[in-house]
DNA sequence: GTATGATTCAATCAGTTGTTTGAGTCAAAC
DNA sequence: GTTTGACTCAAACAACTGATTGAATCATAC
């Protein structure tokens, strides 16, 4: 690959994962990575395709990773009950792993779920992926009505994507910020328990 | 209070609400809502300024219905332990009340959390209320580590927030869909679970 | 060496951005 | 009736946006 359309590449994935899509310039990036603009238009056609392009880069190995370790752990229970929490692992710890030497580009996936940006680019890398996990958890938690479950994968995705790409609002003590391992490992427990909590009673409260 | 201010307000609300703050220009808003172009920086001064003003207007009675309610629980538990479940309740329910007859306010304040827009103004109107909810909660799991309960307050947010102002990607068959109050509901029975389970071991996993 | 195709470059396009200006309008105060 | 202050208006500002152009450069193949 042209040594220009990786440095774009580089450069629009750590910018756009600081600042997001719409605050994220062409010039800025240009300016950063020390190319030509109309080398962006060259390499990649649009600032749209240019995300497209910078997603799809890494996201792919990743979702390959996710699937992987989702197989393996569905392999190992066998016939038996899949447990919910490591079917969560294999959908988070892929990203912690990626994110400890390439913390830009796991940010830019926060930001692309929590920016709402681009439904068509999610839609596009992430709709395959993320059936395959909607089964593996409804194997996992299977008494939970189809709707709930649909709605604790939506609650999962915002707190993943905020996890991602948001500094926490109230100062943490931890150890080394960037690494993202430990916080995933505690999202795993905390959406673990969340799934595995019994169905919400249709009663109207208060 | 000026006719002129108020569509201004009531417009903004909903477009950045709509595309977030970047995405949405005063341009756009003052087309939909009819005035001119100058009246927004002469009743609000720039376009940070007005986006204060939009959050400003209707955040405080929504906190104070929060406070309200948390002091109500409190007061309810006494000297004895405080559910959960309750905490998350009068965080989480004023939000959907609002947004019955107000969707629009929902959706932006979703976004401003979601799209880490202005974490002044996020720090300015967020911070007290969420201190004392941190206090209610700490309360609530007191055998929780301070560190991890920090960071579940974090998955809430990132949850919170994108259940605001993002429509679920995966089609859900339920009811209305501008109804707020039954997803908060799953919302809290999802996140009190997150918040009951035990600290995550300190292990590392794989 | 020359032709070829890929790549880079500065310059420019038309359109949008937030912001400012100064003249104009209007109702209430005197 | 005039003055005053609050408000609205069209017009313009400079800066920035994504995108396009056509000439210049480069390595490679012939």
């Amino acid at each position: 690959m042209s040594d220009t359309k990786e440095k774009i590449l580089d450069t629009a994935e750590r910018l756009i994962g600081e600042h997001g899509y719409a605050a994220t310039s062409l010039r800025h990036i240009i300016a950063e990575a020390g190319v030509n603009l109309a080398a962006v238009h060259y390499h990649f056609g649009s600032k749209e395709a240019l995300l497209d392009a910078v997603v799809a880069r890494k996201v792919t190995p990743v979702n390959e990773a996710r699937v992987a370790w989702l197989e393996r752990v569905e392999a190992e229970a066998g016939s038996g009950p899949v447990v919910v929490e490591k079917v969560l692992e294999a959908f988070l710890l892929p990203t912690a792993e990626v994110a400890n030497r390439n913390p830009g580009f796991v940010r830019l996936m926060g930001q692309v779920l929590a920016e709402g940006m681009m439904p068509r680019i999610v839609e596009k890398h992430f709709q395959a992926t993320g059936r395959r996990f909607v089964s593996a958890l409804r194997r996992a938690v299977p008494d939970l009505p189809q709707e709930e479950m649909l709605w604790r994968v939506h609650f999962m995705v915002g707190a993943m994507a905020h996890t991602m790409c948001r500094a926490p609002i109230f100062p943490q003590t931890a150890g080394d910020p960037s690494d993202m391992g430990p916080r995933m490992q505690r999202l795993v427990t905390f959406l673990g328990a969340g799934f595995r909590a019994p169905a919400t009673a249709g009663k109207e409260k208060r």
